[in-house]
DNA sequence: TGACAAACCACACAAATGTGTGGTATATCT
DNA sequence: AGATATACCACACATTTGTGTGGTTTGTCA
C-alpha cells in the first residue's frame, strides 16, 4: 500500500486538485462552475466544499470574488507525466497508466537561478563516449573551479571554450576528451563552468 | 541599429501588453477592468481597443464571454544565453560575449502541447551507441507510427516499454537497439510515440 | 479638407462567476 | 447515540466581468 506523504487527500480531492493543475498548467485557472462540470458536479456548492478542503489542507490559496483567483501552493511549473510498465496491453497512455510526474522546470535546470546558467552547442565528437554529440546544448552552470571527473566548459588559451572531462593527475589538472582519438589536453586552460544537463532534440 | 522584427505597437499598446504579460507571468490573466486600473484607463472600452488592437497585430488571443481569458501568442518562457568562442581573453561571460538566447521551452518542448508529450525515464545501456544513457530521460510524442530510423517507444508482448530505433527492412519493420550486444526486436510491438528530445542530468 | 487611426470616456446591459443558506445521505469514530 | 467528515444538490443573490453603443480629441496622411 503506498504511502502518503503529503497532506492526505481524499481520492475525489485528489481529482479536483489534478484538475485544476491540469487547467494552471494550461493557463487558465478554472471557475467553479468549470471544474463542477468537468468533475460532474452539479452544484456549485459542492464545487466549493472541495475548494474549502483543500485551502485547509494548505493546497490551494484563493482570493475573495475574484474569478478564476485559485492558486496552487505547490511550485507551479508544468508536469510530464512518466510512463513505465503499460498495464494489460491498452497502449493508450490513459490517466491510469501514469506512474508519475516529471517537474519539467526542475528537470531542465533544477533549482538554479538563471543568471549562473548559459548553454553551449555542442560541436564535433570528442565528448560521443559520454553520450554527448555534436549539435546537442549543454547546460552549464558558472563556476570558475570543478571536482575530478566533472564534465566542465574550459576556456583555452586561443579562447575558444571546449567542453571536457577534468581530470586530476597528481594535483595537477588537465582535460580528457572522452574518444580516444583526441589527445588530452595539457595546456593551460581556466574552467567557466560546470556541466550540469544536456538537451537533445530530434 | 537594430532592426523592429515583430508588428510594429505604439508605446502605450506596448504597455498593456507588457502588462499583461507581467500577470500571465504571474499565473493570473487580468480582466478588462484590471487591466484599465493599472494603466489608468477609466473606460472599459479603452481597454478593449487596446485589446482589439493587439488580437489584430496577432499578439493575444481572447475567449469570448469568459473571464480573464486572455493568452499570449508569444511563448511565455524563460531564456539562457548561447555562449560560443570567448573573445579577447575575458572569460567573465559578459553580456558582449553572448551571441544569442536559446528560448527554454523551446528548447524543451518545442510547439507541442502537453497532453501528447509524456517522459520515459530510460534503463539500461541498448541505445549507448544512439548517445541516450542509463538514467537519461526521454521525451516522447505520442504517435501510432513513425518511419524508418526513427528513434520510437515501443509497446511490446510482455507490456514493456522500450526505446528503439524503428527499421524498414523490405517493408516489415523491426526495431534495433543501438549496442552492438543486443539483438534486434523482430517480435510484435506497437509503436506509441516518437523520441523528440533527450535531457540527462548531471 | 476629409479620411483614418490612436486614444480616450460614459454608461447600460447581459453573461459569467463567486457567495451563502439550507438541505440529504453515508460512513466513521467515541 | 451523537458528533464529525465526506460527498453531494438546489437555488437565490451579489459581484465581477465582458459586451456594445455612442461619443470626443488629436494627429497624420492624401
Amino acid at each position: 500500500m503506498p504511502m502518503e506523504e503529503k497532506p492526505y487527500l481524499t481520492p475525489k480531492q485528489e481529482r479536483v486538485l489534478n484538475f485544476i493543475r491540469k487547467r494552471v498548467g494550461e493557463r487558465l485557472p478554472p471557475t467553479i462552475r468549470e471544474i463542477g462540470e468537468e468533475l460532474g458536479f452539479k452544484s456549485t456548492g459542492t464545487v466549493r466544499d472541495y475548494l474549502k478542503a483543500l485551502m485547509q489542507k494548505g493546497l490551494v490559496r484563493r482570493m475573495n470574488n475574484k474569478s478564476r483567483a485559485i492558486e496552487l501552493t505547490e511550485r507551479a511549473s508544468f508536469k510530464i507525466p512518466i510512463i513505465g510498465t503499460i498495464m494489460a496491453g491498452k497502449p493508450n497512455l490513459a490517466y491510469e497508466e501514469i506512474q508519475g510526474y516529471v517537474d519539467a522546470d526542475d528537470l531542465f535546470l533544477g533549482r538554479l537561478g538563471f543568471d549562473d546558467v548559459f548553454a553551449l552547442r555542442v560541436k564535433g565528437d570528442s565528448m560521443i563516449d559520454a553520450g554527448i554529440l555534436d549539435g546537442d546544448v549543454a547546460i552549464i552552470k558558472k563556476r570558475p573551479n570543478a571536482d575530478n571527473n566533472d564534465i566542465v566548459a574550459a576556456l583555452l588559451d586561443n579562447n575558444e571554450v571546449t567542453l571536457k572531462r577534468l581530470r586530476n593527475r597528481a594535483g595537477k589538472f588537465h582535460l580528457e576528451a572522452a574518444n580516444a582519438n583526441y589527445p588530452p589536453i595539457f595546456e593551460e586552460f581556466k574552467v567557466i563552468g560546470k556541466l550540469i544537463t544536456v538537451i537533445r532534440k530530434y
